[in-house]
RNA sequence: CGGGGUGUAGCGCAGCCUGGUAGCGCACCGGCAUGGGGUGCCGGUGGUCGGAGGUUCGAAUCCUCUCACCCCGACCA
């Protein structure tokens, strides 16, 4: 490609817009451009790379046997109330109405549509199991899209369902389709790491994320040093405490701590460690009652274990500051599961400690040397608090370590949730109607361009993978315009790596180099030929690899091969 | 949804407080020079100042409403 008949939109300024690194290199590369809050346009540069990302996902779906559609975007009410998800869905489902009235939705995913083909479509155990996939536009109307295309109302996905008469053809396909993943991320030329994942509302058995490992990652995930264990934190089991609790030695006391309200301030003021303080955190609980979630000060509440518990409201939602002076006529900054009026629930941690320090349920009052079965009842512990660095894990398989990650993938048992709702069954070998059991497969392709760049940048701009380079190389000729036979060599080179298979992004701009290295780096292709008279005339040019910081002499005559084996190393 | 903030040329911003009819840098177009890391000089193109209403002789500037966009949001007990 020439740079002249290409639209090569880079910015020098990211716009103030955007946040994080891939946002601002995304705009500043001219990969895309924002066209309402959370929806984008992809331009030229940009859509090469989601090109690529794809065709990576459709060559190792294809090559499982998965067999590729294309399913409607927009998808009418009927199966969603179906399904009960019109109801459920909130207003992440953004609903619209033909000319007629009549309700549909912009697909969030495609549980409902498929099941209906199926239904229609599969009648006999002899075409199962099977697996379909999709990549396809999906809208989610985000209470707040943010970093780009990182977390966008409308994005790229990539998603599969499979359809089984037995669990044991599901675990088949799931396991399958695990290593695929696996297979996927390893060419795509990213560092990731497969975790064990909560399955959340959509529900089943077994179900594991595959993160992008990115500084700037929204989850965190545990992992041992072996690679025995990896999952979320939001699911990763806490150790329990070692040994006895102590025995109570202080005496329960009522101490005056004007304005503290933290933990931190907390132990400070009574210079006091942070792990001998207990916090209690206000939740809603069913019919608009509080719960008292009883945590170690040094601990942080993990939410999607705490939605677990009966008695927690689903969303969890923390009580405000209203309804706890209404309910327990104290501050937030006060609390104390020391005769509080509503139920307590307690982390193991937190029962663990003795003569501990809380708040007293008046304001500006803290109590201390209190001990669970002494001053307060002693309750039966629960698990609600994130795993901290250094831990053991629950199954002793070693000390835990904590890395932040951006989800792009993630495979679910979902069983027989949509096949039930939708009857969709078909015959087996004796002639019995079977519910079918469903998996389904999610990529997230747009998001993979935004990680990518997150996990692979530097200071001049994106480092691409060689796997999903808009452009292999860039070709940068020195001074073409004023020499003629350079022009002829330049050309002449181009057609040749072209020839050989190589995709050249050819500067032929009238600018200075100093303006085309920068292009070419902030666009972030991987390799770099530089062309000049004098390389001309000794017969060389000069070659650079976006990550080398010098250049490299090499014969005009090996150049090709010498580019292709670059391309081939990576 | 709650809180905060921002809308002035394609991008980054100034001007607003103290009303007088819009400016800077980059980008873009033309010219000359330059020619190996965002070069220099000269000359240009481009803006209903987010929108509507109001106050005023006069509004980017003051007031009201509205829209859009961005950021933060529970670890605080």
């Amino acid at each position: 490609m020439q740079i002249s008949k290409y639209l090569i939109a880079t910015l020098r300024e990211a716009p103030a817009e955007a946040e994080i690194i891939s946002h601002q290199l995304m705009l500043r590369a001219g990969m895309i451009r924002r066209i309402a809050s959370g929806i984008y346009t992809w331009l030229p540069m940009g859509l090469r790379v989601l090109r690529k990302v794809e065709a990576i996902i459709r060559e190792e779906m294809d090559r499982t046997g998965a067999q590729e559609l294309l399913m409607p975007g927009v998808q009418p009410a009927e199966l969603w109330e179906e399904s009960g998800r019109w109801d459920q869905y909130g207003p992440e489902l953004l609903r619209i109405q033909d000319r007629h009235q009549r309700d549909f939705c912009l697909g969030p995913t495609h549980e409902e549509i498929i099941t209906d083909l199926i239904r229609k479509e599969i009648r006999s155990y002899k075409q199962l199991p099977a697996n379909f996939y999709q990549i396809q536009t999906k809208f989610r109307d985000e209470v707040r899209p943010r970093f780009g295309i990182m977390r966008a109302r409308e994005f790229l996905m990539k998603d599969a369902y499979s359809f089984h008469l037995t669990e044991e053809s599901l675990q088949e396909t799931y396991d399958e389709m695990f290593s695929t993943y696996t297979r996927i991320f390893e060419r795509l030329g990213l560092k990731f790491r497969a975790v064990q994942a909560d399955s959340g509302n959509i529900g089943g058995n077994a179900s594991h994320e595959f993160h992008v490992l990115a500084d700037s990652g929204e989850d965190q995930i545990v992992f041992n040093e072996e690679g025995s264990y990896a999952a979320n934190i939001e699911l990763a089991e806490a150790p329990m405490p070692e040994g006895e609790r102590n025995a109570p030695e202080a005496t329960l006391a009522t101490v005056d701590t004007p304005d503290q309200h933290t933990i931190e301030e907390l132990s400070q003021f009574l210079n006091i460690s942070a792990d001998k303080c207990i916090k209690t955190l206000v939740v809603k609980g069913q019919n608009e009652s509080l719960v008292a979630l009883v945590l170690r000060g040094d601990h942080e509440l993990n939410k999607v274990k705490a939605e677990k518990i009966p008695a927690v409201e689903i969303p969890l939602e923390f009580a405000s500051a209203e309804e706890i002076k209404k309910s327990l006529n104290c501050t937030p900054g006060s609390i104390g599961p020391v005769n509080i009026n509503i139920p307590v629930i307690v982390d193991h941690s937190a029962l663990h400690v003795a003569d501990f320090v809380c708040g007293a349920n008046e304001d500006g009052k803290h109590l201390t040397g209190v001990n669970w079965g002494r001053d307060l009842p002693e309750p039966e512990g629960v698990d609600i608090r994130n795993i901290v660095k250094g831990e053991p894990a629950a199954d002793g398989s070693g000390k835990l370590d904590i890395a932040k990650g951006i989800e792009v993938g993630h495979i679910f048992q979902l069983g027989k949730k949509y096949s039930a709702a939708m009857k969709a069954t078909c015959l087996d070998k004796n002639g019995d109607s079977q519910t079918l059991i469903m998996g389904c497969y999610g990529i997230g392709v747009s998001r993979i361009v935004a990680a990518a760049i997150e996990q692979n940048h530097d200071e001049n701009g994106i480092i691409w993978p060689v796997a999903i380079a808009p452009f292999h190389i860039s070709l940068v000729p020195i001074n073409m315009h004023k020499s003629q036979r350079l022009r002829d060599a330049v050309m002449g080179l181009y057609q040749e790596l072209q020839d050989a298979g190589i995709e050249v992004l050819l500067d032929d701009r009238k600018e200075r180099p100093g303006v085309m290295f920068s292009d070419a780096e902030l666009i972030g292709i991987p390799h770099r030929l530089t062309f000049g008279e004098r390389g001309l005339d000794a017969g060389t040019i000069e070659y650079r690899s976006r990550t080398d910081s010098e250049n490299t002499d090499i014969q005009l005559s090996e150049v090709t091969d010498f580019i292709k084996s670059q391309l081939a190393r990576a």
